[in-house]
DNA sequence: CTTTCAACTGGAACCGGTTCCACCTAAGTA
DNA sequence: TACTTAGGTGGAACCGGTTCCAGTTGAAAG
C-alpha cells in the first residue's frame, strides 16, 4: 500500500503546511552533504554507521520524502507502467486491467491504464503518448496490433513492452497467450458430446482470438467428420454487438432447422444473445443451449447461469506484468512466449439433448 | 487522445532509435536560447514572429517534445490526478473511476486511480501516497473518511480536493452528492404505491449514503404513518455480501408474515440477493419485489432486471471532475456543493399486489 | 616512519526544463 | 539631440535529486 519512502508518523499533517521538505533541509540538519543522503536513501555507496544515524534521524524527524519528480528526471526512470486495454467496456478487460493495476502497485509502480476501444488508431496515440510520458514498461492486454506498426515500435525503441492475451506470431515480443484453438475445440466437443449437432458460432471476427475460437470450432468439426453449415458462421462488428442487436442470428433462429446451440467467441457476445432470445421467448436452455468464453463475472450472477470458457486472466495478468517488470528491471524473463490453457465451466446455459 | 505536445509525423520510429531531442538541440539547431524555445512552447513571453517560425521548423524536423518530467520538476505541478474510489468491486465505481478517468484525459491529466476497498485506513495510505506523488488535485469518489482526518488532510495541505458521491457535513469540502435520503423515500413510495406493506430494508449501514438511504426509507414509512418491524431492517458486514451469504434475510423469508420486498441499500447487494433467493426457490417478483439502488450495468442485462434507483455519476463525475480541474487552474467553482437527484428505473423485479 | 589503500565524504556537474533579470536595439516622445 | 520605452533575446540560477571525481583520513603494511 505504500508507495515507497519510508513509514511515516499517523498524523496526515505533515510538511508544516504545503512547505516541503528537500533533500538539503536533510543536508543541512545533518551536516552531511547531498551526496551522502543521496548514498543513504539509495544504499548506493559507503557510509559510515554514525552518519547514517544521523541522516536517517533528521530524515525522520522532518518527515522527508524524496521528490519522485527529481528523481526520475535524473535517473530517467519513472516508476510508471503504461497498461493498454482492447476494450474496457468489455467486463473481462476491465478487470484484466484492474489487476494489473494492482500487480504494478504492490511492486511500487504506479499505473496508466488506457482503453484501446477496439481501434487501432487509438492504440497507436497511446502507445506514443506513452513514449512521451516517460513510462518505464508497456503492458498490452489484449490488444488488436497490425504486427508492423507495433514491430516497428518496438524495435527502434527501449521501452520494454509485454503482450497479454493476443501475440503477434512470428515474432520476437514477449506475450502471454490462451490456447484459443484449444479453448474453441474444448466448447465444440462438449456440445457435440451433450448430443448436439447443429452449433452456431457468433462473433465479430474482430480479434485474432476470436478468429482463433472460431478455428477451433472448425477443427472440432472437422476432427469428427461433421460439415459446417456457412450460415452458422455469424460475425457481426462490434458497434451492433454494442447495441444488442443482431438480425442476421434472429433470421438464422427462424429457420426450422435452426442450431439447437450457440456458441459466443465471447461472453459479452453471449449475455447480448441471451438478452435476445428472451426477448423472442426462446427459452434457454430448453430450447437452445448458448455458451460463451471469458467467464466474466455476470456470468455466474444471471439467471441462466453461463457455460462458458474460463480463463484464469488474473494468472495471465501476473504472468505478463512479473515479465515486464523483470525487463524494466534489467533482467531477461525465462521464456518469450507462455502459453496458458483455458478450461471449461459447465453452467445453466446449456442442456443435453 | 492526444495527451499535449504537437502532431507528429506518422511513423511510430521517432527520436532516432532511443536518443531524446532536449530542448538543447533545438536551441542549437534554431539557434537560440533555451529560454526563447521555452517561450514560444509555452507563449510566454515576446518573441519575434520569425524567431518563432524558425524555433517550430526546428521542432518539427527533430520531432522535438518536451520532456514532462522537466517541465513537473521546475512548474511544480505534475498533470496528474489522483482519484481514490471506494470499492472497485462494485461495478457502480468501477464505472465512477473510468468516467474520472476519461474526463482527466481529455483535458490532458493522467490519472492514478487507487481501490480503498473500504478501508479508512487504506484510504489514509493513499492519501498520503498521493501527496508525495505530487498529484495536482485529488478526486474522491463514494470515499468513506473519518471527517476528522480529511479535514486536517485538508486544511494543513494545499492539494485540492473534491468528493463525489459523498460528503463530509457542515465540512467546507468540495463535495458532489446526491440526494439520497429522497432517493430511499422514492423506492418506499413506489412500492407503497405498487400495494405493498411490509417492505424489508437490506444493508451493510456502512457508508453515510447507505444510511440516508435507510433515513428515506423511515420517512416514507412515517409520512404515512407506518410502523417499521426492526427486524425488517437487516444490516450485515461487506466481507458477508462479498461472500454471498445473509442468513438474516433468510431467516426473515421463512417468517409467515415475511416482506412482499425487499430494499437493498445498493444494486450490488440486490444482485446477491436475487442469487439468494434463486437458490431458495422464491421467485422474483412474483413471490417477493426486490428494488436495488445505483442502477449498476448488470441490473438491465441479468433476469430479472432490476428496479433499481439511476443515479447519473457519469454527471456527477463530470461535475466533480470540472470543480476540481478549476481549482487546480487557480480558479473558483461557483459552488461549494451540488446536489443532484436520482430517479426510480422500473423493471422487472417488482410486481403490484 | 613512510607508503598504500580502502573507507568515507564533499564539490560540482548534470538531468531538461522555467523564469527572473539584464542588456541591446529601434521607434516614439520631449 | 537626448531620453524613454517596449520588444526581443541571452545568461544564469533554480527545481530536487544522482553520480563522478577528487580529497581527506586512519589503519595496515613495508
Amino acid at each position: 500500500m505504500d508507495w515507497g519512502g519510508e513509514k511515516t508518523g499517523s498524523t496526515l499533517d505533515m510538511g508544516k503546511r504545503g512547505v516541503k521538505i528537500t533533500i538539503n533541509d536533510i543536508a543541512k540538519l545533518a551536516n552531511v552533504s547531498k551526496s551522502t543522503i543521496s548514498r543513504v536513501i539509495n544504499n548506493s555507496g559507503p557510509v559510515s554507521e554514525e552518519t547514517k544515524r544521523a541522516v536517517v534521524d533528521a530524515m525522520n524527524t522532518l518527515d522527508y520524502h524524496p521528490n519522485e519528480i527529481a528523481r526520475s528526471l535524473s535517473l530517467k526512470r519513472t516508476h510508471t507502467i503504461g497498461v493498454i486495454v482492447q476494450d474496457i467496456r468489455n467486463p473481462y478487460y476491465a478487470n484484466a486491467s484492474w489487476y494489473a493495476e494492482r500487480y504494478f502497485r504492490d511492486f511500487n509502480y504506479n499505473s496508466i491504464i488506457c482503453n484501446a476501444d477496439n481501434d487501432p488508431t487509438v492504440e497507436e496515440s497511446f502507445l506514443r503518448a506513452m513514449k512521451f510520458r516517460n513510462v518505464d514498461g508497456i503492458l498490452l492486454v489484449g490488444v488488436q496490433e497490425e504486427a508492423g506498426r507495433l514491430l516497428s515500435f518496438n524495435t527502434s525503441n527501449d521501452i520494454p513492452l509485454v503482450m497479454v492475451d493476443r501475440e503477434i506470431s512470428g515474432s520476437e515480443i514477449f506475450s502471454v497467450v490462451l490456447d484459443n484453438v484449444y479453448g474453441g475445440q474444448l466448447v465444440v466437443d462438449y456440445l457435440f458430446s451433450s448430443g448436439h449437432r447443429r452449433i452456431a458460432f457468433v462473433t465479430s471476427g474482430f480479434t485474432q482470438a476470436e478468429r482463433d475460437r472460431l478455428e477451433g470450432y472448425i477443427a472440432a468439426h472437422r476432427n469428427r467428420n461433421m460439415q459446417i453449415d456457412p450460415s452458422f458462421i455469424i460475425t457481426q462488428s462490434e458497434e451492433m454487438w454494442h447495441r444488442g442487436e443482431c438480425p442476421e442470428l434472429m433470421k438464422l433462429l427462424r429457420r426450422k432447422d435452426r442450431p439447437t446451440a450457440l456458441f459466443a467467441s465471447n461472453d459479452y457476445k453471449a449475455l447480448q444473445m441471451l438478452k435476445l432470445l428472451r426477448r423472442s421467448s426462446i427459452d434457454v436452455p430448453e430450447e437452445v443451449s448458448i455458451v460463451g468464453y471469458d467467464d466474466i463475472e455476470s456470468s455466474s450472477i444471471i439467471y441462466p447461469s453461463l457455460t462458458t470458457v474460463h480463463q484464469p486472466i488474473d494468472k495471465m495478468i501476473d504472468q505478463g506484468a512479473r515479465m515486464l517488470l523483470d525487463i524494466v528491471r534489467g533482467g531477461q524473463p525465462e521464456d518469450r512466449k507462455v502459453i496458458m490453457r483455458p478450461w471449461l465451466v459447465e453452467r445453466e446455459s446449456t442442456s443435453h439433448i
